[in-house]
DNA sequence: ACAAATAGAGAGCACCGCTCTTGTAAACGC
DNA sequence: GCGTTTACAAGAGCGGTGCTCTCTATTTGT
């Protein structure tokens, strides 16, 4: 690796620092390749030479906020302890949590390079739940899709079940952060214990 | 009211006729200003008479996907069939469901005028769901939260179980359209399947 | 030393939200 | 009936966007 490769690379992660500012402030569907170069110090023209389109950009800052949110699941414990760090990351982090778990942005489908960054994550929960079966998660169908998720010795039908709980969790926050509890659960604190609880059951977490 | 308002009746319907259809396509990100004149036959600085600002034919935009969804949801009785409806209605119109649920558009925070909308569309689960009470969400602050929700006569804690479970319902089908089962449960209408049957035995509708 | 590959800059294209000015036609007051 | 006010539509324009093309300077391999 030469001095130019070396070059590129610091340029390249210049050009991430700046974008990681501008996705904090403005979110994703503000992000500026303009602005973005303005920030690294570049012609606004130059930074495709480093991410030929927006979406290519786009797509190095969503597996870096995966890697990110995998970081904040690094040290809880089971699934309330996961929950409630999910959430707490979602708050402090909100444009990177919708960047991940927000709506797509339009013209831009999820690149499968982002999918082993998904799992990474989802792997945090499915080991809190260890390998139990989940009471009407045990479908034949569900126990087809969920053979590789699973893993050979994991329980299918628990993570069926887990990925039902993680679409709850996720769905929980989506709404808190677009502020659609305001009128009702606001804070939503309360409301958001009690569902953990509920899955905590659900899941036979205990 | 004169010829003019029934002319400025006309073409504010055309103005929102081709936002919904700008929209349908483009989802809301998308939505143009220029483009939506352009369809209305209207010069790209006429359409401002109509609406102020994109927020605002947004915001009538918002309140047309809550009618629409608060019609799908008319005839289905009980929670299963409501959710099964809401899943159908936003795989039917993508968009119009993630201008409602989706990550709000930056720089736009749903305003107040479109809360009773979504508070119609909620009424539909709650009365699904009945005055019973759930388990686990019968808190004093929960309680006092629900209130106005759950109206004089409704459970307070079936009424905070019916938002977290309307959070989890919301969560999968977003999760869907975004793409996020496609490695694991894909289609995924046995898990859907499975967690609305959940739902009901959390909800206790049987 | 020289050809090839590479990085950056600048101009330019077609689009965006939005504003300001100008022309016009309808409604109103007398 | 006529002048005035008011509503509306159009056009040009501002500063922004993603992205491309061309041109120049520098670094690289030989």
């Amino acid at each position: 690796m030469g001095v130019r490769d070396r070059n590129r690379a610091e340029v390249t992660a210049k050009i991430l620092e700046a974008a990681r500012a501008e996705i904090a402030e403005r979110g994703g569907v503000g992000l500026s390749m303009r602005a973005v170069a303005r920030d690294a110090g570049l012609a606004s023209s130059a930074i495709y030479r480093y991410f030929p389109t927006r979406e290519a950009l786009l797509t190095a800052m969503v597996i870096e906020s995966y890697a990110h949110l995998d970081e904040a699941l690094r040290q809880p414990e089971g699934w309330a302890a996961l929950a409630h760090a999910t959430r707490d990351w979602a708050r402090a982090f909100p444009h990177e949590y919708q960047l991940i778990y927000g709506t797509p942005i339009p013209g831009y489908a999820a690149p499968p390079e982002t999918i082993p960054s998904a799992e990474r994550v989802a792997r945090h929960f499915l080991e809190a739940v260890g390998d139990h079966d989940v009471a009407g998660f045990d479908t034949p169908e569900l126990a087809e899709q969920m053979a590789r998720l699973a893993g050979e010795d994991g329980s299918r039908s628990g993570a069926a079940a887990v990925l039902a709980e993680l679409a709850a969790l996720t769905g929980f926050v989506s709404l808190e952060l677009a502020g659609h509890f305001v009128g009702t659960a606001d804070p939503a604190d309360a409301l958001f214990q009690a569902m953990v609880a509920r899955q905590g059951r659900t899941l036979g977490t205990h």
